[in-house]
DNA sequence: GTATCTGCAAACCCTTTGCAATAAG
DNA sequence: CTTATTGCAAAGGGTTTGCAGATAC
């Protein structure tokens, strides 16, 4: 059980598409609003991200931008960071040992259903948590920055070929 | 910030206290079930758990061990497992990147707040997060064994302090 | 030109594991 | 006695970091 999900997250790259490049020259924009430099490795990167529609780990990163450009771990790992910070990325916190990531859309909040067998994870929103989290919140005398809400389980596939 | 709480978890025992008496026993029981032997280790370890009220990681209980009898860390790691098994621990993912444990309680599902500056956690029950959890799974076409809900933010404490 | 960024490899942290000595049954 | 369990220390994964060379500005 939970072999990585065979669907692979990156796309080939529509590198025309007029979204994807506003969405780079808005972080580029941020990258030098921060005094950090525009570097071929971190727009690799951040493109790599853009044209993501699903979760990922590092190393699925690393083997995503291996054929396109090429960029070690490391500067990964100190890219992560910047991205998060500028609001393209999000820490997605699943409970297998090691962090996973997903490119944020807009401003929407979504939870997670993880698939125990095949480890697939799907989303869904749920207007109601938003409201539990400043009530309890409240209720507790705490300030909430946010929350999560998962729910594991098995997904319809694995239901069916499990028996 | 993130500085370990003050409050440590472990209580300095009451070793005679009939109820710890009684999970020891059905510990021990519990170990002869499965052909695992009962050793001082893990009845150290086991009690250790036992008398504590609050989440832990394998660093805190190892020091709070340390104190009584002495067990190695690499007991404690091969000790949870069972522990687990056993009903007596439960694995909580907080997103810290790495495991913390808590004394199973009966069978109350509950929650928990992280302070984000003090990381100390505090924990509540929502009756309705268990419908919600069949509720979106339905309508997922999803088979859900568990959910999590967690919300991070400032305890009062910090809250004042942190200004 | 100069300071930042990169890749590499080493360091780190938490966790797991191989092995010889120890102890439970 | 026999086999599981222990402690130690070494190995493993994922992540971070020091440093010399490369590169953005």
């Amino acid at each position: 059980m939970a072999e990585k999900a065979s669907v692979f997250p990156f796309q080939k790259a529509s590198k025309n598409d007029p979204d994807l490049q506003r969405e780079m020259d808005s972080f580029r924009s941020f990258l030098r609003s921060k005094t950090h430099r525009v570097t071929r490795e971190r727009e690799s990167i951040a493109e790599a991200v853009l044209l993501n529609r699903g979760h990922f780990d590092v190393d699925e990163l690393f083997l995503a931008l291996k054929g396109r450009v090429g960029v070690s771990k490391a500067s990964i790992y100190r890219t992560i960071p910047i991205l998060i910070e500028a609001g393209i990325l999000a820490a997605v916190y699943l409970e297998d040992g090691h962090m996973h990531y997903e490119r944020v859309f807009g401003r929407d909040h979504h939870s997670h259903l993880r698939c125990t067998s095949c480890g697939r994870i799907f989303e869904f929103s749920v207007p109601e948590l938003p409201v539990l989290e400043k009530r309890i919140a409240e209720q507790q005398d705490f300030k909430s920055e946010g929350h999560k809400f998962e729910i594991w389980g098995l997904c319809a596939k694995c239901l069916r070929s499990d028996r």
